[in-house]
DNA sequence: GTGTACCGATACGCATGAGTACCGGTACAC
DNA sequence: GTGTACCGGTACTCATGCGTATCGGTACAC
C-alpha cells in the first residue's frame, strides 16, 4: 500500500519507479497471451509466465495485483487494428483484402478469442479488455470500408446485409475450426467472402458468370 | 475389454448392475452440462455435482473413471438434432424455421461450446464427444435441407454458397455474444437469413424488392 | 562511497480439486 | 432371513496454483 505508487492499472512503466522497460513488459504480455492460446486461461499460471520469461512471480505481482488484471493489461497492450490501411477505392476488391488479411492473424486471434471466452463472463475488466482489444477496433475498421463503399454508391445505404458483415467474417472465423477441425486459412476466408459476403451485399459484377477457378 | 460386462463407455444403466436408473443418470449429465454452462469446464468439479444432485462423489467415480470422461458421456447422451422436422417445401421457408429454431437453443448450446471450448483442445474424447453431439448431427440436418432444394430446383447444385451456410449460421450463432454482448434470438437469426444468406443463395424471389419489416 | 529501491529467487500459507479408501445403510435376489 | 453389492458420506492423499513474505544482489542517484 504505498501511497504515491499508485500506477495505472495497464501500464507500468509510465511510472519510472520500476525499472521493467516497455520492451520487457511486452516480453511478459506476450507470454501470457502465447500461454493463454496454448492451454486456456484458467490453465495459465503466474509461476508458469515467470519461467518462461526468465523473471520473478514476485516481480509480476508487484506490477499487477491479480492473474485477471495482468491479463487484461496484457490484452489492452497488444490492440491493434489489423484491417487499417485497406482502402483499394473498390469495396468488394476491399473486402476481399480484408478477407486475406484475417487468414493471416486468425489463428492467433481465434485462439485466444476461444480461450478467454469464458473467462471474460466471469471478470468484467477481461470482458472490456477483450473487446476493446480485439473486437471493436475490427468492426470499426470493416464498418469504415463498408461506409466508403456506400459512400461510392457500390451499396445502398441501406442495404439489409450491411450491417450483418461483420457477424459473417468473424462469425465464419470463429466457428471454421469446430466445424472442420482446422482454422480459416486465407485461401478459405477469400472463397466465403466471395460466396456469401458480395452476394449478399449484390456486389457480384455479373450474376450469370460464376467464376470460381478450384 | 470385458467381454460381455463391456458397456458402452457413455451409459451404463444398461449394465444393470448399476442401481442408478436412466432418469438418475440424466440428472448428473443434466446437472454437469448446466454447470459447465455456468461456471466453464475447468471450474466444474466433481464435487459440485455431486453435491447438487445430492448423490456422492464415489458414485460418479464409480460410472465413470475421470472427469472428462464423465463429461464426454453427457454429452453423447444430450445429443439431438434440433433440425430435425422442418421441411417446408420451400428452403427459403426451410431456413427461415431453423433460424427461428436455433434461436430457441442457441442460449445452451452456444454457452456450452463456449465453455467447452478450450477443453476439448486437450482432450480428444471430448472434441469427438462434441463434435458428435452438438455439431455434425445439426450440419447434417442443414445439408439434407439444402439438399432438398437443390432437388427442386430451388439452387443450382454447384452454387458456391451452399457449403458456406452452415459456417454462415453457426457462425453467427457464435459470435452474436462477442459482438453485441448477447446471444441470438430468433428474430436476429431470421433477419440475418433474410439478409444474407437468402440472396447469398439467390433465393431472393424479386431482388428489386427489399422486403423487411423492422 | 553511500543509500535507496527495485529485481530475482525461494519458501511459505492457504485453498481447492482430482481421485481413492473405507464404512455403515439398504434394497433386492433367492 | 441371509447375503451380496451398490449407494451415500466422509476422510484422506496428492498435486497445484494464488498470493505473500523474506532475503541477498545490484543498479542508479547524489
Amino acid at each position: 500500500m504505498t501511497s504515491q505508487a499508485a500506477d495505472g492499472p495497464d501500464t507500468v512503466a509510465a511510472t519510472r519507479r520500476s525499472k521493467i522497460t516497455p520492451e520487457r513488459e511486452r516480453e511478459f504480455f506476450d507470454a501470457v497471451l502465447e500461454q493463454i492460446r496454448e492451454c486456456g486461461y484458467d490453465s495459465v499460471t503466474m509461476e508458469g509466465v515467470a519461467a518462461s520469461t526468465r523473471c520473478s512471480k514476485s516481480t509480476l505481482y508487484r506490477q499487477w495485483k491479480t492473474k485477471p488484471q495482468f491479463v487484461a493489461a496484457a490484452l489492452r497492450a497488444s490492440r491493434r487494428v489489423r484491417f487499417a490501411g485497406i482502402d483499394t477505392g473498390s469495396l468488394a476488391e476491399d473486402l476481399r483484402q480484408a478477407a486475406r488479411a484475417a487468414g493471416d492473424w486468425s489463428v492467433k486471434d481465434t485462439r485466444l478469442m476461444q480461450a478467454l471466452g469464458h473467462a471474460v463472463t466471469a471478470d468484467q475488466e477481461l470482458a472490456q479488455a477483450l473487446r476493446e482489444a480485439l473486437i471493436l477496433p475490427e468492426v470499426a475498421a470493416l464498418r469504415e470500408m463498408l461506409g466508403r463503399g456506400v459512400e461510392r454508391g457500390e451499396v445502398p445505404a441501406d442495404h439489409p446485409a450491411l450491417e450483418y458483415v461483420p457477424a459473417m467474417l468473424f462469425g465464419v472465423l470463429r466457428v471454421r475450426p469446430v466445424l472442420c477441425g482446422q482454422y480459416a486459412d486465407s485461401g478459405y476466408l477469400v472463397r466465403f467472402v466471395e460466396a456469401t459476403v458480395l452476394p449478399a451485399l449484390g456486389l457480384t459484377e455479373d450474376p450469370g458468370h460464376r467464376s470460381r477457378d478450384d
